[in-house]
Order: structure tokens, then sequence, then C-alpha cells
DNA sequence: TTTTGTGAACGTGTTCACAGCG
DNA sequence: CGCTGTGAACACGTTCACAAAA
């Protein structure tokens, strides 16, 4: 059990949507060839991944469907659940707010904040929004959620840090500093647009390599 | 002017953002070091990156801002408009929908697609939304976004592809089957959640390096 | 025979280090 | 001297190919 990849931890999340997928479908053991298949990559590729934290295959039968995922659940540290501040309530803030689905995977939403006066006070799907200076000196999460303007984001981004929160996910198109102990992940719609812009300007466009998602 | 891979493009993105900044501040000359710094990569990459699609530099001086802007723009295909289609009506369209960001980089959102009954025929950001069932035999768009719950991704998928869009992101946690000529590119919001969730289980957290966004 | 586990080969992207030019 | 452009070295992730086990 050596050191796991950033690819390869991206591809456990997806093993582990397949394994429930397989595990509603009254299987036992799935191969992976059958993993492969549905993630579109080589089985050599899942085989490399799997063993890089163990041995839970059998040869010539395959991988045990439950103890495979719970074996994942445990190393993408899904068997606990997990505090979560969301730092601005505008159309992206209230959409994860709305989104049941970061609750069912251990991810509890459990403060909102925004600058603006106007949607403080409001109670958005059950939480009551705070002005964002309620962050500093506040309860602590282990992850922040930053949707706030580019302009505020940084700003936010160290006042989170200060909150002693370990992890932050940025929707703001800005790269943000934050310390090495801090583990940072941004989703920049735009950058998504134009990747898809370059992809379609090309001269034979889609001859190419896919790019991984 | 070779090959420009995936990270690359990627970064362009980022270069571009950052000259526009340097720009406003009244420069006319930007170092590889200089961007570097913003981004967080070596001045290294960044001159590979330039390079790998002419010489646009001058030695001892740096880079000319408004020329290599320019540039830039034109290899991510920001020279023209792109008219988008968005299936699904619900928060993360909605998201989308009301952000002005994208029109600004060209990018025109000019269909909004639901299949709930209730939504069809509202008025969303000035746009009416429309029964998925006229995705079919309707007039084409350059890219199309799916923000559908997972179950029906696969089959708006399918028919935004015979609708011959060349280029999809993909909001649903899914990995999609599309044709080789069509442009993929999924933002998957869960597995960013699994992400920060496996780094804060790390035995030491955050003294590892850091993943790329 | 089927399928895993894994060393070796390979390919790709990043960093180094320095020649070249202003 | 300052900074770019780039071959070479390096690091890392993927694929191959096959021995080992069920």
């Amino acid at each position: 059990m050596s050191r796991i990849s950033g690819p390869t931890v991206r591809r456990l999340s997806h093993y582990y949507r397949v394994l429930q997928e397989v595990a509603l479908e009254g299987r036992r053991m799935v191969s992976s060839q059958m993993l492969a298949d549905r993630e579109g990559i080589t089985s050599a590729q899942v085989r490399k991944d799997l063993s890089s934290f163990g041995s839970f295959g059998r040869r010539g039968l395959g991988y045990p469907i439950d103890h495979l995922r719970t074996e994942i659940r445990t190393i993408l540290g899904l068997d606990r659940r997990w505090t979560v501040a969301v730092v601005g309530a505008g159309h992206i803030g209230s959409a994860l707010l709305a989104y049941t689905g970061f609750e069912q995977q251990g991810f509890d939403i459990v403060a909102v904040f925004d600058s603006e006066d106007s949607r403080v006070g409001q109670v958005i799907d059950g939480r009551t929004v705070r002005p964002v200076s309620e962050i500093a000196g506040s309860e602590g999460w282990d992850m922040g959620v930053i949707a706030t303007p580019v302009r505020a984001a940084q700003d936010v981004d160290d006042a989170l840090v200060a909150a002693v929160v370990r992890g932050i996910l940025n929707f703001a198109p800005r790269k943000l500093k934050v310390p090495e102990w801090v583990a940072l992940r941004t989703v920049d719609m735009t950058m998504e647009f134009e990747s898809l812009s370059f992809a379609l300007s090309q001269p034979r466009p889609g001859k190419r390599r896919r790019e991984r998602t």
C-alpha cells in the first residue's frame, strides 16, 4: 500500500459508483474488465489502481463487490461525515444547498454565508444565511466552498483558512493561495467552456484523443 | 507550432486572464516569471507552453502583452461566438443562465430545455424553457450543457449528439458515451468533494503536494 | 481456463540548465 | 546582463505481457 496518485483517487470515485450499480444488479464478484468497460479505461489500469492499496481480487474470479466497496469507502474517507461551510448564497451556492446528493455521501452543509445584506437572514433549504464577518471566530468546519464573485474569492479563502478549514472547493475562476496543509480543488466552468472552444477550433475537431474528464 | 496538449490548453486559459489583469495595470511586456508567479507554476513551464505555438517573446524583455493576448484568444477559439444549448433548468441550469460571464467570453446560451412540464414555458433570464423532445430536429448548436439528474444524462447526451452538437459540458456524475468527433468535459462536484475527503483522510493531510486544479 | 498482480516498457508532461539573442 | 527558447534529463502515469493462483 504505497502512495495513491491523484488520477487514481478520481477513478476510485468512479469505481465506487459503479460498484453501487453492479451490487444492485445482484452480482457478488466483478472483474477488472467489467469495471474498465463502464469507465472507458483499460482493465490493466483498474488492476493497477486497486493493487496500489492492497490485493482484494481473486485470480480467476475477480473482485468481491461488497468488500471492495467498503475498502474504497474507507480510503476515500466516506466512512465518516464531514462538515461543510458554503460562502456565497448566489446561484451556485443555492444549487449546492438544494442538492441532496452531497448529504447522502456524508457531506453536511452546516453553514451558509453571504456578504450581501439582502441575503443575510434568508433561509435557504433550511439554513439561515449569515454575514461573512461571522466566518472568523466561528465554530470551524472540515471544508469550505467558495461560491462568491471572483473579486471576493481570495478574501474568503483567507477567512476560511483562518477558520482552520482543511479543504476548500473553489468555484471562482481564480487560482487561490492556500497554505500547504489545506487541500484545494477548483471548478472553473469558464475554463471548461474554453477547453471545448479550443477543441472545436482544431482543424479536425474530435479526431484528437478525448481529454480525460 | 506542433500539437498542444490538454494541460497546456488549460494553462492558456489562465494566462489569458492574467494577461487581462496585467494589461489593466498599464504594462506592455510581461516575463515568463511574472506569469508563473500568478499561476503557481514554473517559468520554464510558461515558456514551454508559449513556445509550443510560436515565438512571441523578446529575449531580455519578455512577452508583449497585447500581442500574446490576441494570439491566445485565437488559439482558444475565443475570437468568435459559440451557441450553447442548456438541458435541465434546475438549480445548476439556472445558475448557468444567470451568469453573465459566459456571454462576455463569447458563449451564447440560446436555448434551454427541461423534461418537466411544470418548467416548460417558464422564462428564465430571458429564455423560454422548451420541452426536451424539441432537441431532436432543432436548429443545432455548437455546444450542449447537460444539467439534468443522472438518470436522464445519457439520453440527453444522445439527443444532443444527434443534434450535431460538437462539444458537451456534463454536470451529471456519470461517464457519458460520445462519438469520437464530439468533445466532452465533465464537471463532477461529488467527485471533487470526494477528492477533498480523501486528502483530509491522509495521515499527514496537506503535507502532500497539492493536486493541480 | 480465467483473471489477478506486477515488473518492464512506453509515452507524456515537467523541470533543468544553458545556449542564443537583444 | 536579462530573459527567451529548447534539447536533455527527469518524473509520473499508462499499457503491455506474462507468471501465479484459483
